[in-house]
DNA sequence: ATGAAAGCGCTAACAC
DNA sequence: GTGTTAGCGCTTTCAT
């Protein structure tokens, strides 16, 4: 933790111009042996490691990608994060992840690390939109970075996404318990302001209105997609003189909390109630009963990310604006 | 995404000099208003952000801590690292956030960042040493830039960190299974190559002998932290001859899996097996039986490892070079 | 093959 | 107050 040494000092040391350490590091062909090995020694010396800010200065390095999502103990974003390293390292980029916590505030922070050039691009999670990007939102205004949305849950602006049907997912869910002939269906939905959840929600109204059932506003109630919530939610449902037979909830956290307060209640599931969840977390299958749930395909969405984001630097034409990936229905005992 | 202003262009079209530019951005009141208005102005119609590097360069600026963890998707991570982030924000630094998956070429890629400048400080969890700093290992030789050591899963380094005691924490886990007149012990492990698997072991094997009880080497199955692996273990034990009637799990994770096998099996919790986890997860109060466990304050352990990363940065001489926060025991059902 | 020197974008002395 | 200028640590022509 002493003073950093500089190129200035090995240069000196082995008794040799700035520019020949330079090239030692990085064209180390071009310098003759013997002052090659001896400016290595002086390397190894001192310890000496480079400035990586002086060197972006003058030569775009290494690409930097910043990576921010709400909550980094949601396991959703856990997994799609887990892929975005991997394709990323593959690829050749360094990957730093930012937690906003829902804040605007903390989300600005992070987002300057971006425009301030200390990441190349960002890969943005949730529902926020940057403050710095107020203007870009509806606007046609060309975005000052790189960036690509994932998760799909900010509405209009015109850049490149990744997302899943919520809709068509939520309304999966609803038709299956349907299909096992359960009629009065209840939801156990997330915060109303996220597009994530407005959507399904959407989706629980199409398929119950498809099936020509009969809607209770009473029936949706809504959560903040946490256990906790999921367990308050579904014992108020509990508290009511009719039961629902099924319930769909909007994330697998809630539907955990769910079954916990169905089982305090000594009932069963799917024999009185069938309950399905939303995400295939990883928990998912050693719930009690393992879960029933749509899986959203974390993984996928990370690397889908990671790759547009690529073909961002590398100036390539998007070939599509915004992909939607595939959800997929997990059967397993819940339901 | 156009070509990126400089600090030259905000002087060009405002018709003042760089000075004035940086001088609006630091210090507004040295300016006449007339003038700090044009700037102001020029800034907003380019868009303009100065480049964190080149700033760095010259003045060090906002402080930034990387931490780095094994893997993201633990809970128990995820909760260190909210707190890290509140505290760190609190005190004025961002916070990076790097996952190696316990790949030492990751983790490596990632300490880069710190020793070529982009990060000023380091806080390091799991188990893995970064290769740059293989002589300070045992050496005296002082480290090349501010270091904490977190969850205390390494040996021997002669740096700040902060843990918790996993010897004592495995003893209080099997001290108290043994106090409900449990005969049979067995313990599912984490890998024995890290040392928090070691020393909650030893802690298990401490609590028997003390009690007197017999030590089966046969009853220690290792997992590697995972549900899976849970479950897998807790499956074999059931298939021997002898059950456990007691088990002692080295993490939540491992003992949600465990549950499955045991409600497979259509054993009940605590009567016919009594169950112990480790880290108090969000999961373990709602799994079933919700899991009595031992509490990782790991919140608390962010916090110190960011308080005293602060003390380095501010040049304080750290008091406690090693800080152990307090483990506790929550009673719920399994045991 | 090597060194001198210009400059990356910005800040901070120092003059005016 | 404001502009000029000298760096910050490094890379990269351009001579030699």
């Amino acid at each position: 933790m002493s003073d950093t040494p500089t190129i200035h000092d090995i240069a000196k040391f082995a008794g040799v111009s700035l520019a020949t350490v330079s090239r030692v590091l990085r064209e180390p062909e071009k310098v003759t042996p013997a002052r090659r090995s001896r400016v290595r020694e002086a390397i190894a010396h001192f310890n000496y490691v480079p400035n990586a800010m002086a060197q972006q200065l003058r030569r775009p390095g290494f690409r930097t990608i910043l990576v921010i999502i709400p909550e980094i103990s949601n396991l959703f974003f856990a997994e799609a994060l887990k892929n975005i390293e991997n394709v990323a390292h593959q690829l050749g980029c360094r990957v730093l992840i930012g937690e906003t916590q829902r804040k605007q505030e903390r989300l600005d922070h992070y987002v300057e690390l971006v425009t301030s050039r200390v990441a190349d691009g960002l890969i943005l999670f949730g529902s926020l939109w940057p403050s710095v990007l107020h203007d870009s939102f509806d606007a046609g205004s060309p975005l000052p970075f790189p960036l690509v949305l994932a998760e799909g849950s900010v509405y209009g602006p015109n850049c490149p996404r990744v997302k899943i049907d919520n809709i068509r997912s939520g309304e999966m869910a609803v038709r299956h318990l349907l299909a096992s002939g359960r009629k009065r269906i209840a939801m156990i939905s997330g915060p109303l302001r996220y597009t994530v959840s407005t959507d399904r929600l959407e989706g629980y109204q199409r398929a119950l209105s498809e099936a020509g059932m009969e809607q209770r506003a009473d029936w949706v109630v809504v959560g903040n997609f946490s256990m906790e919530s999921g367990y308050e939610a579904m014992a108020s449902l509990l508290e009511r003189p009719e039961w629902p037979d099924g319930v769909f909830c909007a994330s697998d956290e809630m539907a955990i909390g769910a079954q916990a307060a169905i089982r305090e209640k000594g009932l069963r599931m799917p024999d009185d109630i069938a309950l399905i969840g939303f995400d295939d977390m990883r928990f998912a299958a050693y719930a009690s009963p393992p879960l029933t749930t749509i899986r959203q395909p974390a993984a996928q969405l990370g690397e889908a990310a990671v790759r547009m984001m690529q073909a961002i630097f590398h100036g390539e034409a998007i070939e599509q604006h915004t992909v939607i990936l595939d959800h997929e229905l997990i059967i397993r005992e819940s339901a």
